[in-house]
DNA sequence: CTGATAATGATAATCATTTTCAATAATAAT
DNA sequence: ATTATTATTGAAAATGATTATCATTATCAG
């Protein structure tokens, strides 16, 4: 279902209107595997979608957080980077390479992170009374590149 | 050994000069088992250690994280924070609860845990040539309180 | 089509952290 | 111990990401 008006389902119940740059920056997020920056989202916007205002990029960003669709990330880098949540790309962690900041994602070890995810929330639920509702996994080091220079 | 001057040895070869607000910082964080932010610490500081600048507390917690005696997290809060690192303090990671901020160390699934991030960094430093230095594993929710509130 | 008002975007404000730079203090040399 | 060297400090200003304000604009129910 192509259009200016792809995602508007989704938000049925979290927002009352669908508009433009809504479904600009959600369609550029769901076209790209990159983790963007705010203001990389508002430079690549800019050319298709001149006057559209950093302001509204970080609010938007906010909005789609909360309803699930996109993921937020800080990576030890100044700014947050987000990416698309949809069904179509799989539950994943990341490495983040400390020197050039590149970031891989990867979905190796499922399984046995799954089992020991699970595990933790339900021990950790008993010992500390904490309802765990996320987590979060990532590798910090170097890039093939980065480990050459 | 008590004293100015317990944690001087820790640094030769770091640094050039042992000072007044690096023994202090270090002393502070070594004495709690809380996550501090550089704020806090400036306030507690001020106490014992009038004049103390704040500037002079981001620089040493730099200082101090380049030399791996104490740790900076992002829990997804405005601030960085930082603990203590010692050989006293067992490697552990975290729950934060994403209501109050509170931050819950544990250290269950040791084991475990320890096998898969091993286990991971091997295939992951043949499968992307990623050498990984460092890991992070955070759960986000809500502690006892916050869920019946 | 029109009105109510949610959403936008320019601007200013905030907040954590970093930079600058003259004054100070830790250490090496005398 | 005294002095000279220069790393370190702290006040103030700068930075950079994000958020708040508010008048204007655009969405959409009626
Ligand atoms: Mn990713
Ligand atoms: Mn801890
Ligand atoms: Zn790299
Ligand atoms: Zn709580």
């Amino acid at each position: 279902m192509p259009g200016p008006h792809r995602w508007r389902k989704r938000f049925e119940g979290h927002i009352c209107r669908w508009t433009m740059p809504r479904e600009a920056i959600l369609d550029l997020l769901s076209r790209t595997t990159k983790h963007l920056s705010a203001k990389e989202i508002y430079a690549n916007l800019l050319q298709i979608y001149p006057g559209i205002g950093l302001t509204t990029i970080y609010r938007t960003l906010d909005l789609l957080e909360k309803t699930g669709m996109i993921k937020k990330f800080n990576f030890r880098q100044g700014e947050n980077r987000y990416e698309f949540a949809g069904e179509q790309r799989p539950h994943h962690h990341h490495l983040i390479c400390t020197s050039c900041g590149k970031i891989i994602d990867y979905s190796d070890f499922a399984e046995e992170e799954l089992e020991l995810v699970e595990k933790s929330a339900k021990q950790l639920a008993e010992k500390y009374k904490f309802l765990v509702q996320d987590h979060n996994i990532e590798f910090y080091g170097l890039c093939q590149q980065c480990q050459k220079d």
